[in-house]
DNA sequence: ATTCAATTGTTGCGTTTGCAACTAAATGGA
DNA sequence: TCCATTTAGTTGCAAACGCAACAATTGAAT
């Protein structure tokens, strides 16, 4: 590896994302999306969901979703409906082309990162790699629904230490 | 974890990385800085850099670091002056005012979100995981300097499979 | 020496971003 | 029922982004 000297965790999980996202965009850009369409596509190939179910499944901010939303509708790539259960929901499905175009790509999505990155893993190395992952996700979570708090209460002791 | 359905590892480093930037924001936003500044900052204190080596370091955009670096410099934090040896390059160094909001800052920074990443976690495996991941940046490495060669041949194989 | 290529950094430009404020609908008391 | 609170989604706005084009400097080839 390069000479990278901040080997944090948190850092090298940015570089990665950084550089596998700058992949998919460079691989998006014909088709007139990025990453984040990307995601949402093939979000909803399986199944509808509302605006707020994919900004959380997709990890995209709601209001920079909302605003995706409305130019892939544009592009004909999806359909927008309010719910008839709860009038505040919004449910988003694929249209005949979206479909189309999740379908037509879905070979070349994540797997391909996903292959690039683990080349050379063995299988117990790669499922080991993901829970550790997911552990951190789950550390993430528990760290409070106001998780900065968590942080300044981990400066304070260490300050009056 | 939540009811995640796309558990590949770069999406699930996605997810890890926007909430702990999340974070760094919230916490650095005071400072008038978001993550890439206090990156920036952090990596100053320990030696001048130039722009290029910079970005490299901290995994920001060419052009979004110069205009960054625009910004802190207006803010007193940083210095740029241009390079004896090499006219074309920029020599960037923090001003005592900066450095003095770095030493003040250091212990709040990427180690404390580290830790919470990493509650639960014994020595072995923060080590391992560390070595993984330093693997998959490896692999993104070696996967070209025009990655994207690399990963149309994927497709290509696959499809006259 | 001259010319062509590569490197470094900045800027123009249109797009996108995130926060905060907002509307609208649903929920939960009193 | 009525009103306060919560939730879903959109939008205004200023700031930031990335790509591409650019000037300036260095390096390499002949």
């Amino acid at each position: 590896m390069r000479d990278i000297e901040d080997r944090s965790i948190p850092f090298l999980m940015h570089l990665i994302t950084g550089q596998v996202e700058e992949l998919v965009n460079k691989w998006a850009r014909p088709l007139g999306l990025r990453i984040e369409g990307v995601r949402v596509l093939f979000r909803l190939l399986a199944g509808d969901r509302t605006v707020n179910e994919l900004a959380r499944l997709t990890g995209v901010e709601l209001s920079t979703l909302s605003r995706l939303l409305t130019r892939m509708e544009g592009m004909g790539l999806l359909a927008r409906r309010r719910d008839a259960a709860d009038g505040r929901s919004v449910i988003v499905s694929l249209t005949a082309k979206g479909r189309k175009l999740a379908l037509q790509h879905q070979p070349v999505y994540f797997k391909d990162y996903e292959t690039i990155l683990m080349k050379g893993f063995s299988p117990e190395e790669a499922r080991h790699v993901r829970d550790l992952i997911v552990r951190m996700l789950d550390n993430l979570e528990q760290s409070g629904a106001d998780p900065i708090s968590a942080l300044n209460a981990a400066g304070d002791r260490r300050a009056s230490a």
